[in-house]
DNA sequence: AGCCCTCCACGTCAGGGAAG
DNA sequence: CTTCCCTGACGTGGAGGGCT
C-alpha cells in the first residue's frame, strides 16, 4: 500500500517573494500562438521563472529551498503551487490561499507522472481556484466545488505535440457554463480508460523494449544455457554459440551478393570451387542466410534462406560435426531456397520460434501486470481523492444548511 | 513441526485488435 | 492475410500467517 504523506502548508501568497513560484495571468492573456484566449488561461508564456513546463503535460512550479510555511502577502492575481514529493509517495496537501475575504482551501493528491485529481471544496468561488493551483499531469482532473455546491470541472487543454505547436504550451482554460454539467458528469463518471492511461503512463517512462539490437539472456535457472548472440547492427560474421555443449555457428548473412562454396574431398583438399549467385530481392532489412547442418544420416544440408530483420536476429544455425580444412562441411547437399527438409531443422526452427515467442510474451505479461497494478494505484488514489471531495461538499452543504438556517430564523 | 489457507508473482495459452 | 502486441484466464510455486 501507498504510504500517505499528509502536508499541512499553510501559504499565503505575495507578490514578488513568495516562496512559491507563482503564475500570473490576467484576464487578456494571448496565447502562445497569438491568438487571444479568454479570461482565467492560464498559458504556459505565463510562467514565472522556477516554473517547469514539462514536455509530457506536466506544469511543475518549484518551491524554492524547502520551505513549507510561507508567509505573503495576498495578491489579486494568479498564484500557483506546486508541491513536490521525492521518493514518489503520494502526498495529500491542504493549502489555504487568503482570496478577498474568505481563506480557499484547496487539497489534492499528487503523484508523480500519474493521474491527480486536485479539488477545491469550498465557497470561494471557481474564479479563485482557476487562477490559483496549477499543479498536473497529462489526465488531470481539476474540482473545484463554488459556493453552490456544484461541482466545476476546469478544461485542460494541452496543445501536444503534432498539432502545430511546440508540445510544452499548456493552458488551463475555464469551461464554459453550458459545458460544465455535462463535463462534469464525465469527467465523474468516465472510468479513466487502461489503455489510455497506460499510453500516457508510457509516453512519460522510457520505454524498455526489443530492439534491433536483441540481447539474449537465457535465465541461469534454465538449464544453464548460455547463449551470446551477435550484434545484428553490425554486418553478421560466422559466429559460435555453445548451447548445452552443442555448438551452433551463426549464419553468414550475404545480402545480395555471390556466395562462393569451395568443397572439399574427404582428405580436406580442394576439389573444386562451385560459385552460387544469391540474389537478395529484400530490402536492406533484409538477408540471406546460407545454413548447414548435418542430418541423422550423415547428410549434409546447405539452405539459402532469405530473412527478415527481425528473424536475422536471433538466427542461428546448427553446425556439422566434422568440417573440412575450408571450413566448410563436406558433403554439402544444395537444397531449394527457403525449403528446409531436415526434420530435425525444422523442429529446431519451430523450437527457436517458440523460444522467442514465449520470451517475448514473458516479458509482455510482465509489463502488462505492471501497467495493470499503476491503474489499480491511480484508481485507489482517485477513489481517495473523490471520498476527501465527497466529505467536503457533505460539510459544505451542511454549513449552507446552517447559514440558510439563521437567515431565516 | 506439520498442515492448510491466502496472497502474490510468474509463465503460458488463447483470443482479440492493430499494424503492415 | 500475417505478424505482433496486449490482456484475461489458468495453473504453479513460494512466502507468510493461523491453527492444531
Amino acid at each position: 500500500m501507498d504510504t500517505l504523506v499528509e502536508e499541512q502548508i499553510s501559504v499565503a501568497v505575495s507578490s514578488s517573494q513568495s516562496a512559491i513560484d507563482r503564475a500570473t495571468t490576467s484576464s487578456n492573456q494571448t496565447g502562445q500562438n497569438g491568438t487571444a484566449q479568454p479570461t482565467g488561461i492560464l498559458s504556459a508564456s505565463s510562467l514565472v521563472s522556477g516554473t517547469q513546463v514539462r514536455g509530457n503535460g506536466t506544469i511543475l512550479l518549484m518551491p524554492r529551498a524547502s520551505e513549507k510555511n510561507i508567509a505573503t502577502t495576498v495578491s489579486s492575481t494568479t498564484q500557483a503551487i506546486a508541491v513536490p514529493q521525492p521518493g514518489g509517495a503520494v502526498s495529500i496537501v491542504h493549502v489555504s490561499i487568503p482570496s478577498g475575504t474568505q481563506p480557499m482551501h484547496v487539497q489534492s493528491v499528487i503523484q508523480p507522472n500519474q493521474q491527480s485529481v486536485i479539488q477545491a471544496p469550498g465557497g470561494t468561488g471557481l474564479q479563485s481556484l482557476g487562477k490559483n493551483v496549477i499543479l498536473l499531469n497529462k489526465g488531470s482532473v481539476i474540482h473545484s466545488a463554488e459556493g453552490d455546491g456544484g461541482v466545476h470541472p476546469v478544461q485542460l487543454i494541452t496543445t501536444a505535440k503534432g498539432d502545430g505547436c511546440d508540445g510544452d504550451g499548456i493552458t488551463l482554460a475555464l469551461s464554459t457554463a453550458e459545458d460544465e454539467s455535462r463535463k462534469r458528469r464525465e469527467i465523474l463518471a468516465r472510468r479513466p480508460s487502461y489503455r489510455k492511461i497506460l499510453n500516457e503512463l508510457s509516453s512519460t517512462e522510457p520505454v524498455v523494449s526489443l530492439g534491433t539490437n536483441v540481447e539474449v539472456k537465457e535465465e541461469s535457472g534454465t538449464g544453464g544455457d548460455n547463449i551470446h548472440e551477435s550484434d545484428t547492427s553490425t554486418a553478421l560474421a560466422s559466429n559460435t554459440i555453445t548451447v548445452a555443449g552443442t555448438q551452433y555457428h551463426t549464419a553468414q548473412v550475404v545480402p545480395a551478393s555471390a556466395i562462393q562454396l569451395a568443397t572439399g574431398s574427404q582428405d580436406g583438399t580442394l576439389q573444386g570451387l562451385q560459385t552460387l549467385t544469391m540474389t537478395n530481392a529484400g530490402t536492406a532489412a533484409t538477408g540471406t542466410i546460407v545454413q548447414y547442418a548435418q542430418g541423422q544420416d550423415g547428410q549434409q544440408f546447405l539452405v539459402p534462406v532469405t530473412l527478415s530483420a527481425a528473424d536475422l536476429q536471433a538466427y542461428q544455425i546448427r553446425t556439422a560435426g566434422v568440417t573440412t580444412s575450408t571450413g566448410l562441411p563436406q558433403g554439402v547437399v544444395m537444397t531449394p531456397a527457403s525449403t528446409i527438409q531436415n526434420p530435425q531443422q525444422l523442429a529446431e526452427e519451430t523450437s527457436r520460434r517458440r523460444e522467442h515467442r514465449l520470451l517475448k510474451n514473458r516479458e509482455a505479461a510482465k509489463e502488462c501486470r505492471r501497467k495493470k497494478k499503476e491503474y489499480i494505484k491511480c484508481l485507489e488514489n482517485r477513489v481517495a481523492v473523490l471520498e476527501n471531495q465527497n466529505k467536503a461538499l457533505i460539510e459544505e452543504l451542511k454549513s449552507l444548511k446552517e447559514l440558510y438556517c439563521q437567515k431565516n430564523e
